[in-house]
DNA sequence: CGCCGGTTTGAGTCCATTCAAGAGGAGTGG
DNA sequence: CCACTCCTCTTGAATGGACTCAAACCGGCG
């Protein structure tokens, strides 16, 4: 149970952060699970696409919506999220820099839960059908991207065991392992210290607590001494991270980290 | 919002319940969604399988498991649920016939949660490199799959926000109402009158509820006449649909339900 | 300097839990 | 056919974790 140390992933050359050509990202993802040919990474590359910038707070989909096409968030955070009729709010998931908003709607026609970016991001549009075809034509693209689905799928059902099962601190500890080492892996964190893109209002609704108390149990944490706040940037010593895995009862399995050789 | 009364699914023909052959209530399934030609339902069904029978209550995978096939549930009914730390259990999904139980592992290697038999069930168990080989020669049956995939996902992240979001009250009326639907829809109950296959406490365990509140709020459902049980029946009376349907802050959008024509 | 979004803190309340005991019902074996 | 057993459902009383509703604080930015 648990994970080791730091050493697995902090030892994987990562991608340099910050701003790359719009699907190179993408690329870059895909190749790091399963091994995809040149000529297949030359067709994902030159898929049609056009780029838009989104201004923090925005809404880039809203649940109903039809859209032609496939949102790829090239830079910046975004996060998904259902209203509930009594006005709350549930964030179902945080998107980072190559994850795709809908990827869903490349098959589906209607969007199922709205999608706002976290901070200013830059999305590349992608004509469903265009995506259609270099599926169809590249199965191991496919194959990949289905691969990011599933995972996907996983995380969500994680967060679902999380906030039906675990109380408010194991919640938020599981989370914050969950979010460093994906930003660990997406190469823009590091899993021992790393800047939140969520307010607690946002990070609250993620978890399925009030703001208040998510204050408080982050306060808490910190009391432990297993993690260290300073505005949004979480630092987790090497010396705690088996510590925070415990409180937060986190392993990394869900995520399907595969060992990249 | 909400969806219309009884007549849009109760006039839909449906596929019989009980027992059919193999694979044939997955291909009635994916037809039902996108055109699928004779040629490749013909593959479809020709899949190599053997057929298994798990007794109510029994495992069919755990968590860790690396297995060689991608089981399809044929008959009967499973859940898969997740375990955590301090011995809770949080519920993830509900699969009926015609449902794969871990069609990640078409891809990924490792199981995520565990599945287990709500019912005394046949289970079909197609080796992993079939159903590539299948997807990858026959790209309607890989489409259809997908989309089961994302219908999946979205079932999901609806789950977790009723979990999140709505009090048990809603939370039980929602999930009610979409049993009556996919039951309906899978041809295995009515909308407006169907058995659930699970206890009290593992519905409890699918709503992140306790069995002993879960009792008290079924009961006060039934108290405002929204459903009547008797057994593990439930019953909605046709006029008491939408009602139930708005207690339960329901929509059917998540479901992706078409159209079918 | 003053605003404003975000964070922090407090006191009181409530929804759901815990823990326990009892009732019901279906199946089994004598 | 009855008695027994086990599982599930039901109910009660006390507890507690998270919520509600405010108000105060803080820090960055115009």
């Amino acid at each position: 149970m648990g994970i080791e140390p730091a050493q697995r992933l902090g030892s994987t050359p990562k991608p340099e952060s910050g701003r790359k050509p719009p699907l190179e990202r993408l690329a870059i993802r895909l190749q790091s699970r399963s091994p995809i040919s040149g000529e297949e990474r030359d067709a994902l590359l030159s898929l049609p696409h056009s780029s838009r910038w989104i201004a923090r707070g925005d809404y880039i989909l809203r649940e109903g919506d039809r859209p032609k096409h496939c949102y790829l968030l090239n830079s910046g955070f975004a996060y998904s999220h259902r209203i509930v009729g009594r006005g709350g709010r549930q964030v179902t998931g945080v998107q980072m820099s190559g994850d795709f908003l809908n990827l869903q709607n490349w098959l589906l026609d209607v969007v199922d839960e709205n999608v706002r970016a976290l901070t200013k991001s830059e999305v590349a549009l992608i004509p469903r059908e265009a995506l259609l075809d270099l599926v169809f034509d590249h199965p191991a693209i496919g194959r990949a991207l289905w691969e990011d689905t599933l995972i996907e799928a996983s995380i969500n059902r994680e967060w679902t065991a999380n906030i039906g099962r675990r109380d408010a601190k194991t919640r938020t500890a599981h989370l914050l392992c969950e979010f460093a080492l994906r930003l660990d892996i997406a190469g823009l964190g590091e899993q021992s210290h790393y800047e939140l893109p969520l307010t607690q209002e946002q990070l609250a609704d993620a978890l399925a607590l009030t703001p208040a108390h998510l204050n408080r149990t982050l306060r808490a944490l910190a009391a432990q001494g297993l993690i260290t706040r300073t505005n949004r940037v979480i630092r987790i010593g090497i010396e705690d991270w088996d510590n925070l895995v415990e409180a937060g009862d986190f392993s990394s399995r869900y995520l399907h980290i595969e060992a990249v050789e």
